[in-house]
DNA sequence: CTTGTTGCAAATATTTTGCACCCAT
DNA sequence: ATGGGTGCAAAATATTTGCAACAAG
């Protein structure tokens, strides 16, 4: 219901910084990335968008359903592509790398919680904070 | 280990804004309050007590280990006292309500996942945004 | 007294918006 | 050509900080 496979069809015009951000999700080989992030990694490769064009940008995919917006501990909301199949996420305190997971036992507690509870779940959200040292973490600093 | 029961076992200064924020946790009906929640609250009672010093108070407790602080889909912290008994979170979308539960079969599981990606767990936060529609909210609006 | 604490205003950090100009259709 | 899109600078929002005055122990 909620991923149109290209800009048209969620009635965004094909523009250049449209274009260049969605390729950025698609290509790179992190698959997290915040606004300042896009617009750092975008004039690192000598495009020059805007940082109020990636924040709109960012906001509109989010509203096509073309990307999901996470707020992790930090301030700045982190986005990633809409791919459909929902998961939850393990970001690495030492690395900032972000690993996902989906586990079904969990999503049936929720949700016999929440109706245990008398709500109707929207959405949720489940982040765990780790340590990668243990781990042979692929963006170790 | 991490929460001590008055501000002197914290290294701080009796202060009355202090004792005021403290005493507005204890109280108040709502466990959960953002920076500028208690500010208003405050001024509303006559208490002058200054936003800055609100959030400097805020994060000392915080470090302190006397409050937790929590990142829900509003761009604001939102606070809560810390009781020791680790719990997770609904939050109504209808009324900013937030309830709590803990389940023994979602922490088991987060524990292993971590633990199979190679992960030692360091925290984590699970907030459930739902609808308290067909429930009987203290604070429908 | 002495050091920590507070208020105020200015500074940050993140994100949004008004407006004139530009580009995709 | 025309309505949406973009850049720039200013505004809005949330939070932090420098500094002088002040209060707790």
């Amino acid at each position: 219901m909620h991923q149109p496979k290209n800009l048209q069809s969620a009635g965004l015009k094909s523009t250049t910084p449209r274009l260049k951000i969605l390729s950025l999700f698609e290509n790179s080989k992190e698959r997290h990335l915040s606004a300042e992030g896009i617009y750092n990694i975008l004039h690192s490769s000598g495009e020059d968008v805007s940082l109020a064009t990636v924040y709109r940008v960012l906001t509109q995919f989010e509203q096509a359903g073309l990307l999901l917006r996470h707020h992790f501990e930090s301030e700045k909301s982190v986005f990633e592509l809409n791919l459909g199949k929902h998961h939850d996420h393990i970001v690495c305190l030492q690395c900032d790398h972000v690993e996902e997971f989906y586990d079904t036992a969990i999503e049936a507690r929720q949700k016999k919680i929440a109706a245990d509870h008398g709500f109707t779940i929207h959405e949720h959200s489940l982040y765990i904070y780790a340590d990668c040292t243990k781990r042979n973490c692929p963006n170790k600093r």
